[in-house]
DNA sequence: TTTTAAATTGAATACTCATTCAATAAAATA
DNA sequence: TATTTTATTGAATGAGTATTCAATTTAAAA
């Protein structure tokens, strides 16, 4: 019990930094703005994250968690039905759940301290993984699948997915993020089924 | 001539700005550590940018600026050739010229602020239509691709590029790097001579 | 040369920042 | 219950922040 208290605060901590970041931008984030919006000194902050740097360490692990959540539904599926259709996987991949449950802008704030920081690069680089192996985990229980390389498939799959949300992030306009959206499906579609290809 | 002195002083600044933001991230440079570093007083850079949006502002336009840049060579060699082999494109585009010539860092940090600002939005997607367009006239001018909706094509390829240049960035070990490399390469082949598969 | 405008300086502004500290309140352990 | 550990508070720190302003130097226009 006695430790519940304090994983329960920081929890509530590194939710409010990350609703707080949602609004205003992480980069304008501070603690005394953390403290100010969930009713709580500052002191109190730093009494459970002693630096700041260990406050956004702790944040990007939030971030990552969520992240990998997004794919859980599908996992689950997988593991009832043992042989899901691909079309599901694709639709799942391009649906816009990600952007509602998630912040883009939080979320890329914290990517580009992958350049500077050698820790958060190897997280990300591991969440990454995750996400691939799972991937290709779905489609080596897919029949369709036999004889692939389901490991460059994954691959190939994913960097279209994230190539997509960062490219679609700038699309205001409904039609053309439509017909966008369109072609990578369509890619993606065509990745899946270019076995007959394979002799070129 | 009088004008000259003021554009020159804004670049220094914009530049100077860059190469700091390179070093120490773009959230932890200051207007004053800028001074320092150009050994100019805080107050002329707010003579020439009056608020830090605006400095911000412009410092996005410069990195935009130097990101079409990267695309240049191959549009020059377009206009002279008329038709270019399609490796070198991809080629090209795969290469780390992109991450020598340019700072990854700064560059997402900025990105992350399309979230927040339809300006900054706005400025982004259009590099990224550019940066289509002129690939899809070098598509065009290929008889190659004759017959093939070049405008998907060149969506289809950004995006992988794009996915590749995010996820990669990640990656450290070499080898592990150079077989991603390979694979987006390929599969960026694989779209541009996919049109026989066009019946499915 | 005189006048006018732009460029540059340095000091001062009020504010926000992360962090420290000693003191108190609450809860867990003995 | 008494004691020890943890949680919480509020005030204070000094450094850093963007921005303002009046004064001065420099250069262009007349």
């Amino acid at each position: 019990m006695k430790v519940k208290i304090s994983t329960a605060r920081k929890q509530e901590i590194i939710e409010g930094f990350y609703n707080l970041s949602k609004m205003n931008g992480l980069e304008n984030t501070s603690i005394a703005k953390i403290g100010k919006h969930l009713d709580m000194p500052p002191s109190l902050i730093m009494h459970y994250f002693p630096t700041r740097d260990i406050l956004i360490s702790s944040l990007i692990e939030y971030i990552l968690e969520q992240y990998l959540l997004i794919f859980e539904p599908i996992t689950k599926e997988l593991e009832e039905k043992k042989d899901i259709d691909l079309s599901i996987i694709v639709e799942t991949l391009f649906s816009r759940n990600w952007n509602l449950l998630f912040d883009d802008g939080v979320f890329y704030s914290c990517y580009a301290m992958i350049f500077r920081n050698e820790q958060i690069k190897n997280d990300y680089r591991i969440l990454h993984e995750k996400l691939r192996e799972s991937l290709k985990e779905i489609l080596d229980n897919n029949r369709e699948m036999e004889g692939r390389d389901t490991t460059m498939l994954a691959e190939q799959i994913f960097v279209v997915v994230e190539g997509a949300y960062y490219y679609l992030s700038m699309i205001v306009d409904e039609a053309s993020y439509n017909q966008k959206v369109d072609y990578f499906k369509k890619q993606v579609y065509d990745l899946l089924r270019k076995n007959d290809l394979r002799v070129l």
